[in-house]
DNA sequence: TTGTATGCGTTATCAT
DNA sequence: ATGATAACGCATACAA
């Protein structure tokens, strides 16, 4: 690997010089300038981020801790390294699995202080935020500039997605296109079910029309939210008035409701109008497919990975939330 | 931050005999060693990497190449993480997104000599299969351990799923259970399709049976992949003797050739048996549930942990390849 | 406009 | 068993 000072020697310059002639912010004779430059190119030359990194203080690695691996997630997490490879970071992986991830987490960092962090992670239990909670305070602790994507610490820098705001639009959505009775199904104290919650109340207040509200009992793993749907399906068909639009809380109770439509002879989008939430590859697929709401994680894994550079860059204690809204996707079912 | 220049200072000994305590590996009396190490963990010393990587060409970290992020390959990922975390060894990540990859990865080698890589990269074409020889040609030439997980190339420390067994394996289980004509049903020059097909044609040549192969026209993109299980569908129903047994290519083509038989009143599995591959979260709620294939991703990601930990270690130059099983999870839909 | 010299935190050689 | 010191490649204060 050729060095700063191999060129120097090709050239007969000093270091000094060949740093210049790279930088090319400081006064040099375009002839050098020129020379450098060709010997540079020729030697193939490629700084050594390790020394500069060393030279100037700072690390060079930013780690990103995930608990979930959710093809979502790593969309934000691929859309974050592309922008921290252009700053010269590099992109290490701390996957959270258990109740050990603090003192996990400790030893890793006594492996190597990284310039700064990325939370990723999801909770659906309060076990699991306090667990992600104790991650944060470690790097807090440490002064590890840390950024938080959809987390909700208290003087977290953050990312945060507007599911809310995104629940809100769907909503009048479904207004305008005429639909009457808008109905909401959720499943109780599930992750993110609250703000989506939020969303659809905000509406409906604005719209001045009743809630219609259904949330399944808590529900883990894939089955039992499956399973929730059709309780929702079943709720909303047993009522007197029964909503003729629906937004739900996931795409998996949105495709479970549509195959309860399919079974119960109930026409989508014509009796009933039905949105998801998260736009998952099958969606596209279903019968009819479904209208959802996409999470533009790229954007928002853009934005983590700007922030927390210049976090880095900055060392400043300001405390950042930067929203990001969802964009709703309108297919068949509605 | 703490530096071993610190340490020394605080409990008076030098700096190398710091470095000692805190490798372990020297010969060093007893005393000291205790002294350095608690003062080491008050002053809450991390090593800096960038030094390290400066001074010694890095050795701490695995840098995992990856071009896709299917759930599947993170999962292996996670499994090969929690190996090499045990090992002490960081792992980071590095996402190939476009034609400047080898650019991109040296620039990368530049930040940090790794100890090893991984490539787990999927490739359907020849430019993608040149660019990810591209880069396992840069580890090579840059002697830097490496293990590959799904690739072929000459020379290279591999792990492999045999994915013809697999199908092997499923073919003879349908004939156990008594189906008469079992077809294949793939996609033309599709990643890994002429693997599984060839262990579809090894089964039939054992049983004595003869071949009966759909492939459809290359397809990208999911909604094309879905549409060629609907291909196929059609092609074996219009034989004059149709199949009663079809093992699919992937679970999208299997999902879609599921509601095909929806659509025309075939009973799955009395009139027809289906098998996916891939054991995607979808076909466990279809109706009925699909039988598939599971590629154990984990033990993959475990072994090639394995494989690269002893690599690093032992810095012999033996080439491995270690083949991984497939199994067959029986639902409904066989 | 160009060059000299120093130090970042580690590792490792060679002494003691 | 321990210490003094050089070296890795880069950035930069200071000198010329």
């Amino acid at each position: 690997m050729a060095s700063l000072k191999d060129i120097a020697e090709k050239t007969g310059v000093s270091i000094r010089t060949v740093n210049r002639a790279l930088k090319g912010d400081e006064k040099i004779k375009e002839a050098t300038k020129k020379l450098v430059l060709e010997a540079a190119k020729e030697l193939n030359y490629i700084p050594n981020l390790a020394a500069r990194a060393l030279k100037s203080g700072g690390g060079y690695e930013v780690i990103a801790v995930i608990n979930n691996l959710h093809e979502m997630h790593l969309r934000k997490f691929a859309a974050m390294e592309k922008v921290l490879r252009q700053k010269d970071l590099l992109l290490s992986i701390f996957i959270v699995e258990d109740e050990n991830c603090c003192e996990d987490l400790l030893k890793r960092l006594s492996l190597s202080r990284p310039a700064g962090a990325v939370l990723m992670a999801d909770y659906d239990s309060q076990e699991q935020y306090d667990l992600i909670k104790g991650l944060w305070e470690i790097f807090d602790q440490q002064s590890i500039p840390c950024v938080g994507i959809d987390l909700d610490f208290e003087g977290m820098n953050q990312v945060v997605l507007d599911r809310s705001q995104a629940i809100y639009d769907a909503v009048q959505y479904l207004n305008k296109q005429g639909y009457q009775k808008i109905a909401y199904a959720g499943i109780e104290g599930a992750f993110g079910n609250d703000e989506r919650l939020l969303g659809y109340r905000n509406a409906m207040k604005n719209l001045s029309q009743e809630e219609s509200i259904f949330l399944a009992p808590p529900a883990v793993g894939d089955e039992a939210r499956v399973e929730s749907g059709k309780l929702a399906m079943k709720f909303f068909m047993d009522l007197e008035e029964g909503p003729d639009a629906i937004q739900f809380f996931t795409d998996m109770m949105a495709v479970s409701a549509l195959q309860f439509c399919q079974e119960n002879d109930i026409k989508v989008p014509e009796d009933l109008a039905i949105i998801g939430f998260d736009n998952q590859p099958i969606t596209a697929f279903t019968q009819p497919p479904l209208s959802t709401i996409v999470q533009p994680v790229e954007k928002v894994g853009e934005i983590s990975g700007q922030l927390l550079c210049n976090l880095i860059k900055s060392s400043e204690s300001r405390v950042y939330t930067k929203m990001v809204n969802a964009d709703l996707v309108v297919r068949q079912s509605t």
